[in-house]
DNA sequence: GCAAGGTC
């Protein structure tokens, strides 16, 4: 008997189809000569610093530094505290079973490296020493599922693999347990101050954008704007540049030659520019864009929208949700146009999906190489059933994006003119000549400017218009707003660093802060830990929050570069580099980070308790 | 009481 592994049930299901299995057992499909079964993600943890010694949280445990780690079976939060998941236990004792009577044993787990440590810690928790074999696809489609298994590798080929996972395993630990008792005693341990290699910089980068903004001082500028008038269709222009020193702006105000100074005809049209400018369709979503888009536009959570998608997927509404990915392969999209006939009865997209079904599909979304574990989320084809308000829109954004990302570009026309009355002024106007993809959801956009015309007349160069108004404007600089949910889980993705280009950060999607399935757990995780709360749509930090940032903002705990170095010394370890040489970096750092903390946090007692003043000036 | 990672 062969046991096949997958990281989760419905990958094990789909293996067992492949095959033809379908004995459904308690925790496992049987048949064909294969037993297939599955975990729920990490069944094991390391465990606690209870479990090496360390009971309770002493200063002269610090730094904790076991010399081997121990697993312990996933726990869950009741009411009497912590307490092993049972369920966990009950589908690793099926394992155990299956993997004693097997004679041969198939990884399925996801192929990546979060993958193949769930795998080896069961593995070596179970204490098994059966052979192993890898199975490594990126896609899920019976072919794909075919192919890798004609081409099983030996399990030894993902050693290396393994090593890295483990590496940012106890690497975690150890800096994570050992920081954050190390804060929390110096700090007079009123309270748990946590800290990570994740959570902290997510914090600082919360607290330092708070702080931005608190110190902000607006500048005062000044533009004139004018209003001019084609054949009774009026348009708007403003002055070319922008004056710090209102004088200065009232003397070329006074020279502007409006209808109301005497002058009928006033404005000289110097110049019309007018270009076309093509906007392709947006990718499909992964998890990250979707949650940033209905925080948009329901004001959801990261965690809400992740439990609304994993809802669907539950009910096989959509496809894998904790995807990294915003692309499919050639496999899946032959199975787009059907999915798009199906929305041709959908009240509000029926009319496009009739569209798309006339036309080419845009393949922007296509690319084989791009689908890692899991392609984007899609639409499965099954029909939902009177879903919850919340489920259906969450839903509708997946179908609405599935018609957007294989529609046509959106063709727009960007006209610029530019006129003369005393100083030069600029009329900016943008026109949809053919909507394409925006005719699904029918948005406005989002950087539209205020000056901006919603269309221009057709003006020709050397024509005089009359200036029907004219004002002195008094603006302000603006600072940079505060995190919300989307713009943050926007940042984590390039670690903070600002990337507007879709490609560009789409290629640092390695580098990023947390993965897509972890971020709304740490955004809650600050919560819980009173470190920022949510005010409005904004995220902010408590007085907490920012009295430990301002304890470790210089450390290199609550830098995002932290995550990127150990990321490049991971993947070095993975293509064979030594372990012993990391752990041992690891290991100074912790005792270097434990030592600082133990001392900086002396002066946080006193600043956790509430004052008055603004939190910004801590 | 604590990390980050995965998923029901």
């Amino acid at each position: 008997m062969k046991i096949v592994i997958a990281e989760k049930p419905s990958v094990a299901r789909e293996l067992a189809k492949v095959f033809g299995a379908t004995g459904k057992k308690d925790g496992y499909i049987e048949g064909k000569g294969y037993s297939f079964t599955w975990a729920f993600g990490h069944l094991l943890q390391l465990a606690p610093p209870q479990e090496y010694g360390f009971i309770g949280w002493r200063r002269q445990h610090l730094p904790m530094l076991p010399a081997k780690f121990k697993l312990a079976i996933r726990k869950i939060k009741t009411k009497d505290g912590l307490v092993e998941d049972p369920g966990v236990r009950k589908q690793l004792d099926i394992i155990k079973k299956l993997f004693d009577e097997s004679t041969e044993i198939i990884v399925a787990t996801d192929a990546g490296r979060e993958g193949e440590l769930i795998f080896r810690y069961i593995y070596y928790f179970l204490k098994c020493k059966k052979p192993f074999k890898r199975l490594w696809i990126s896609s899920q489609t019976d072919e794909a599922i075919k192919e890798g298994f004609r081409n099983l590798k030996p399990g030894t080929d993902y050693d290396t693999l393994f090593n890295s996972a483990h590496c940012r395993s106890e690497s975690d630990w150890l800096v994570g347990m050992n920081a954050t008792q190390a804060l929390s005693i110096s700090a007079g341990a009123r309270s748990v101050l946590s800290l990570g290699r994740v959570q902290t910089p997510t914090l600082a980068m919360i607290c330092s954008r708070y702080i931005e903004t608190k110190n902000f001082v607006p500048q005062l500028y000044y533009q004139l704007g004018i209003q001019l008038d084609k054949d009774g269709q009026l348009f708007k222009a403003v002055s070319t540049v922008n004056f710090n020193v209102k004088e200065e702006a009232q003397v070329l105000f006074d020279k502007i030659e409006d209808v109301g100074s005497g002058f009928p005809n006033g404005g000289k049209i110097l110049d019309v520019e007018a270009k076309p400018r093509k906007e392709p369709p947006p990718l499909l979503h992964d998890l990250s864009s979707l949650q940033q888009e209905a925080n948009k536009r329901k004001g959801y959570t990261a965690d809400q929208t992740l439990n609304l998608l994993q809802n669907l997927y539950e009910s096989k509404l959509v496809s894998y949700p904790r995807t990294g990915s915003r692309y499919i392969g050639d496999d899946v999209f032959a199975g787009v146009p059907q999915l798009i006939t199906q929305l041709t009865t959908h009240p509000d997209f029926g009319k496009q999906a009739e569209f798309l079904m006339t036309v080419p599909l845009n393949k922007r979304s296509v690319n084989a190489k791009k689908v890692t574990d899991h392609h984007a989320i899609l639409p499965t084809g099954e029909v939902p059933y009177q879903l919850s308000a919340d489920k259906q829109a969450v839903y509708d954004m997946v179908v609405g994006r599935m018609l957007e990302a294989f529609h046509q570009e959106c063709v727009k026309e960007v006209t610029k003119i530019t006129i003369e009355s005393g100083s030069l002024f600029i009329a900016n106007g943008t026109v949809i000549r053919s909507a394409g993809w925006r005719s699904v959801l029918n948005d406005k956009e989002e950087d539209k400017k205020d000056e901006d015309n919603p269309s221009l007349p057709k003006v020709k160069k050397g024509e005089m218009l009359p200036i029907v108004e004219k004002a002195l404007l008094e603006k302000q600089t603006k600072p940079k707003p505060l995190y919300n949910e989307a713009s943050l889980l926007k940042a984590l993705e390039t670690s903070g660093k600002e990337i507007e280009d879709e490609e560009l950060r789409y290629a640092m999607k390695d580098s990023g802060l947390g993965t897509p399935a972890t971020r709304a757990a740490i955004i809650e995780t600050l919560i819980t830990r009173d470190y920022i709360m949510r005010e409005k749509r904004n995220l902010v930090p408590t007085f907490k929050g920012l009295a430990v940032y301002d304890v470790v903002k210089d450390q290199k705990i609550a830098q995002a570069e932290l995550t990127g170095s150990w990321e490049k010394r991971l993947e070095e370890i993975r293509s064979g580099a030594s372990v012993a040489d990391f752990k041992a970096e690891i290991s100074e750092y912790t005792k270097s980070i434990t030592h600082e903390l133990l001392a900086a946090g002396a002066g946080l007692a006193e600043k956790l308790v509430p004052k008055k003043e603004d939190p910004a000036v801590v």
